[in-house]
DNA sequence: GTCAATTCACATGAAAGAGACCACGGTCTAGTG
DNA sequence: CTAGACCGTGGTCTCTTTCATGTGAATTGACGA
């Protein structure tokens, strides 16, 4: 039987020792090539131990650069070493949907940080932040938040709650309160408020990425603790390490290629991992990250895709907004489903854009008017596959 | 030929509506003593 | 008398629509050489 062989597979030997390790919530104790970024953090939130108010931090980097690693350490570490004095650091991903992507929500899910519950919504806002200081003025403290693509709170809403966050010490007569900012986006900062600006930002610290060799150091740490032994076979983690360091030196990227050769490797029943698994884990996690967000997509947006997607076969490589406006009010007729407006087609088009599954830029055609020119940014044989979700889940046969 | 004005086809912004969800407080109801 | 059911009000959140304004260069057309 072919179930009873694959299980066997699995209840057999397997080339991991520990699979966790490569996972992206491990925790190394270790953070190679980081050492000086962590000292001047460390230095940075020292005064906190002695009960003094940290400076704010801003702290930049790409994904995948040991930004949110590094804090959490040194939260760690903080925390090893606070005694009594009342120091609390609270970390918080901001990116999080359904979690903390609204003023109220990041103001709830403090509040239960510290230990009380608000509704998930129905209170006004400015209840819920009266709330939330009632809940951190209770006692004396220090507080150190850490906001996580604290970006993301700017771009969904208005740079009013920074704002407000910023300015709360001056409500606050016992406690005090230091921010942290994470972000990998430096740019957020130019079209934030200065008085913002200036105050979060009071310290700035630049994670850069990792070049290969760094990768392939990390790697290597790793791969020893995640791999029995000589199951990594030659040159495999320089080329993991070769390719992430081309998609701007992302660590996380590095290890995810190499877990997914590794499981590639097993369900082939091998026990070495060898350099083409590597491509076939490359291409399996692009493969995989596209269909999920597909999959995962509202209908109207998929109706967006399956126009782009018609144009992209008959239509040759580029096309504009109003010829997917065109296709895509077709294919609401055959799907019986409601029409957008044009209006807002176009925003969903650069959603699009920001996921990565179409290249599409603003130019202009002189006189025949600016529009944006749209790619498909997805490989053909993904496209079949993509095809037929979207297909299926609009109806289509 | 040169130069500014024109014009297109949208982009981009702001505001506001619709519909879902929810908390809160008041009123009504039925069960209890 | 009281606990629970049932409303109405007012709040958030997401997705949209509506209205308004912006925009970059090909084209046009007037102008001067």
């Amino acid at each position: 039987m072919k179930v009873q062989k694959i299980f066997d597979s699995f209840m057999g030997d397997s080339i991991f020792k520990d699979k966790y390790v490569l996972q992206s919530n491990y925790t190394p104790q270790t953070i190679p090539h980081r050492d000086k970024e962590i000292e001047q953090i460390a230095s940075i939130l020292a005064p906190a131990l002695r009960q003094e108010k940290t400076s704010n931090l801003f702290v930049y980097g790409n994904t995948g650069t040991g930004k949110t690693l590094s804090i959490q350490y040194l939260k760690e570490e903080l925390l090893k070493r606070k005694d009594k004095s009342p120091l609390r650091i609270e970390y918080l991903n901001c990116k999080l949907r359904k979690v903390a992507d609204t003023e109220y929500r990041i103001l709830a899910e403090l509040i239960k940080k510290f230990g009380q519950e608000v509704p998930a919504t129905g209170l006004p806002t400015d209840q819920v932040y009266n709330k939330f200081i009632e809940v951190i003025e209770k006692e004396k403290q220090l507080i150190i938040l850490v906001l996580d693509e604290i970006d993301q709170i700017v771009k969904k809403m208005s740079d009013s709650f920074l704002y407000n966050l910023m300015r709360i010490n001056t409500e606050l007569s016992k406690t005090q309160l230091s921010v942290i900012g994470i972000s990998n986006d430096v740019t957020f900062l130019d079209n934030i408020d200065p008085r913002v600006r200036s105050s979060l930002s009071e310290e700035e610290i630049i994670f850069p990425p990792y070049n290969a060799l760094q990768l392939q150091d990390i790697l290597k740490n790793r791969a020893e603790i995640a791999f029995k032994k000589s199951v990594v076979g030659e040159g495999v983690i320089a080329k993991c390490a070769a390719i992430a360091a081309r998609e701007h030196g992302d660590a996380r990227r590095a290890l995810d290629l190499l877990r997914v050769a590794g499981e590639l490797t097993e369900r082939d029943n091998l026990n070495k991992i060898s350099l083409r698994y590597i491509d076939q884990a490359n291409e399996k996690i692009e493969k995989d990250k596209i269909l999920t967000i597909i999959e995962t997509e509202p209908k109207q947006f998929q109706a967006v895709l399956v126009a782009i997607i018609q144009l992209s076969e008959k239509n040759k490589e580029r096309f504009f907004t109003g010829e997917v406006y065109q296709v895509y009010q077709d294919v609401c007729k055959r799907a019986r489903m409601e029409m957008l407006t044009q209006r807002r087609i176009g925003d969903i088009i650069s959603e699009f854009d920001m996921l990565g599954l179409i290249n599409a830029s603003v130019i202009s055609k002189g006189r025949y008017g600016k529009t944006r020119e749209i790619r498909l940014a997805i490989s053909r044989q993904i496209i079949e596959k993509a095809k037929k979700i979207v297909n299926e889940s609009l109806g289509f046969v």
